[in-house]
DNA sequence: CAATCTTTTGAACACGTGTGCATCCTCTTC
DNA sequence: GAAGAGGATGCACACGTGTTCAAAAGATTG
C-alpha cells in the first residue's frame, strides 16, 4: 500500500525532492541529462504522482462533476459517455452523481462536489429547480446546463449546451402537415420542464402557421418515462374522435403510446401516425421503427464539456450553445385515412 | 473561490486549529461548550471541509472507480446506478470511466484511478482482459467484478458478483423444450466472453439433458448489440431449415433478430420463438412483448458496492455471490406450428 | 493548601507536491 | 586572475487536515 513519492525518488537519484518535482514536470530549470536519470528511476519505481497532493498544492484537481437525473435514462447515460470520453483525454475525471429529481439528494451532491473542490460541474436534468442554481452558482466553479437553459438573469459562471427545441418541433409539425394531419395531438412531460415547454410551443406556433385550430383536448401529459405514456395515449383514445396523427415529447413516451396502440389494435401508422422525440437507439428497433427527431446526443456531451475545457482555461466561450436536430422520418408516420 | 478553512475558523473562534478539527468531528476530547460554539461559527461561515486535505492525511479517499465498457450500454447504466446510490449513500464518491473495450483505454484508466488514489475499484465489463487484471491488481485496492469472475487463481483483493448464468439460461431451455421446441438456435455475443460462454453451456445442457442433438449450424455469433443481432438472424434464416425457436445472448441482440424476423415478414411467436435475457425496459415495450431472463440490475450493483464497503472496512465477506435470474415469460414464446 | 488526577487546549509535525528565493558551481569575459 | 553572469540545485514554506504529545487549566483528594 505504502506509495513511492518523488522524495523516495529524491533518494535513490541522490537529488533533493524538488529537483524530482521539476524534472518529472520537464521543467527547463534542471539539466537535461539529470533530468533523464530521474524519469528512469521514477518509471522504474512504477512511480505515479498523487493527484491528491498535487491539488492540495495547486489548487486544480482536475476533475468535474456531472450531476443526472438518472444515468439509466438512454439519453442522458449517451450525453455522458460523450462528457467523460472528452474530459478523459485531457487528463480529467468525471465525479458522476444521480439526483433522482430528489431535492434532498440535490443539495448532497452540490455538497459532496464541494467539498471534493471539483472544478466545474456540469448538469443533465430534465429540470433544474429554482433553488438549484443559486446553490449551485455559491460554488463559484463554472457551470454548464445540458438542455436546460438558466432561467434568470445571466449569470458569469453558467454556461449552456441544448438543442433549438422549437425549430425541431416545428419541423415534426410540418412533416405531419404536409402529409395531411390535421387532428394532431401533443403528448408532453410534466409540467415545468423546459424542453417539454419549448417542444410545445413549436407544436402550437406550427399550427397556428397552418391556420388549424388548437384543441387543447389533445394535449395530455405523461412522465417522459414509457408508463406515461401509455397513459396518456390511452386518455387520447377515450376521446370521442381520435387524433389521425401524436407527437410525443420523447422516444420512451412514444413507445408507451406505442404499445397502448398495439392493445387496442390500431395499426401504426395505418390508423395513426407516431413521432417521438431524441432517436434514442431503440426507435430503430420498434416495429414500424419510430419516425424521430435525432439529437446528437454524445456531440452535446463532448460540446458541454469543451466549453467547460475552455472556461477552465480562461479562453472565452459562447454562453448558450444551440445545436439543431434532424428529423429522421422512418416508418411511423403516413398520411392519415382518407 | 478562496475556500473558508479550519484555520479561518480557528481565528474567529479564538482557539486553535486542531480544536476546530476536533470539535467539527465530534471529538470527545473537546468541551461541549466551545465545540457547539465552533461549529456554530463553522455553519455561519458556510465552511465545508477540503476532502483533498482530509484525504491527504488520513490516505483514504471515500472514492472509488468504475469502469465500464461503455456507460451508452443500458444494462451497465442500471448496474452504475445501483453503484452510485449505495456509494453516496455511505459518502463516497464515484469516478465513472468508459473503456469502451479498448485496451490503450483500459491501461490510461487504471493509470488514472491510481494517481487519483482510489479506494477500490468495480469493473463492469463484458470481457476483463487477461493483461487487465493483474494491471488493476498491482494497485494493491480491493476489486468487485460484475458478471466477471477472475479466471485465475483467488487473488484475496478480488471479489465478485455475478448471475448464475448457466441456471438462468438451462430454466429458458427448459420453458422452450417444455413448449415442444427441439430446433432452437443460440445467437451469442463475440466469442471469449465469460456471461456467453456460461449461457451457452446451459444452453447444451438442456439439449443433451432433453435428449436432443446439438446442431452446430443453429449456434451463430453477434456482437451483444441489435446489428449483431440482426446479422446473427439473417445467418440463421439463410438455413435450408429454420429453427423453430431462437435463444439470444442478450435483449440487445434479441432486439435485431426481431427487426430481421420483422422484414423477413416471419411472425413472432406464430413462426419462431424468441427469447432475450436482462430484461431491459425496452424487453416490455418490444412488439410482441419479449420472453426474457430478468436480472436484478441495480442491485446487483448495490450489491457489488456493498461488498465493497466491507471489504474497506476490514468485514469479511463472500468472495463470489451468485444471484439468481428470473425467467419472465412474455409474447414471444409459443408452441411451434405443429 | 499541596499534591495528584482529569479535562481541555495548543505546539509541532505529517501527508506529497509545487514554487519563490537563496546558494553554489561553472563558464565567460575583460 | 578577478569579477560577473548564468545555469543547476537545494532550502524553506505553502496547501488544509488529522494526530501525537506536552502543557496548561481545572477539579479532586488527603
Amino acid at each position: 500500500m505504502q506509495q513511492v513519492s518523488i522524495k523516495d525518488i529524491a533518494r535513490a537519484a541522490n537529488v533533493s525532492h524538488p529537483t524530482v518535482s521539476r524534472a518529472l514536470s520537464h521543467s527547463p530549470l534542471v539539466k537535461g541529462e539529470t533530468a533523464e536519470r530521474i524519469r528512469q528511476i521514477a518509471a522504474s519505481m512504477g512511480y505515479r504522482p498523487s493527484a491528491i497532493a498535487r491539488s492540495l498544492a495547486t489548487k486544480k484537481t482536475r476533475t468535474i462533476g456531472v450531476v443526472v437525473t438518472s444515468i439509466a435514462d438512454p439519453f442522458i447515460a449517451d450525453v455522458v459517455s460523450g462528457i467523460e470520453e472528452t474530459a478523459n483525454d485531457h487528463g480529467y475525471s468525471v465525479f458522476l452523481a444521480n439526483s433522482n429529481a430528489n431535492p434532498d439528494r440535490e443539495v448532497k451532491v452540490v455538497h459532496s462536489f464541494h467539498e471534493r473542490r471539483v472544478d466545474g460541474i456540469i448538469v443533465t436534468a430534465s429540470r433544474v429547480g429554482a433553488l438549484y442554481v443559486p446553490l449551485l452558482s455559491g460554488l463559484k466553479v463554472p457551470i454548464v446546463l445540458i438542455n436546460n437553459q438558466h432561467p434568470d438573469e445571466p449569470d458569469e459562471f453558467i454556461y449552456s449546451v441544448m438543442i433549438d427545441n422549437i425549430k425541431a418541433s416545428t419541423q415534426v409539425m410540418k412533416h405531419l402537415i404536409g402529409l395531411g394531419h390535421r387532428r394532431i395531438a401533443y403528448i408532453g412531460d410534466q409540467a415545468g420542464f423546459q424542453s417539454d415547454t419549448e417542444r410545445f410551443a413549436g407544436y402550437r406556433q406550427a399550427l397556428a402557421f397552418a391556420g388549424y385550430p388548437f384543441l387543447p383536448e389533445l394535449v395530455v401529459h405523461g412522465d417522459g418515462k414509457p408508463e406515461g405514456g401509455r397513459q396518456a395515449m390511452e386518455k387520447l383514445l377515450a376521446l370521442p374522435m381520435h387524433p389521425t396523427a401524436v407527437f410525443c415529447y420523447n422516444d420512451m413516451s412514444a413507445l408507451g403510446a406505442l404499445r397502448a396502440l398495439y392493445r387496442h389494435g390500431i395499426k401504426v401508422p395505418d390508423d395513426i401516425s407516431l413521432v417521438g422525440f431524441d432517436d434514442l437507439s431503440i426507435a430503430s428497433y420498434t416495429s414500424p421503427l419510430l419516425t424521430t427527431v435525432s439529437q446528437p446526443k454524445q456531440q452535446m456531451g463532448r460540446m458541454a464539456m469543451e466549453t467547460m475545457l475552455k472556461l477552465l482555461s480562461g479562453v472565452d466561450t459562447k454562453a448558450n450553445i444551440k445545436v439543431e436536430g434532424e428529423l429522421i422520418i422512418r416508418e411511423s408516420t403516413a398520411p392519415p385515412k382518407a
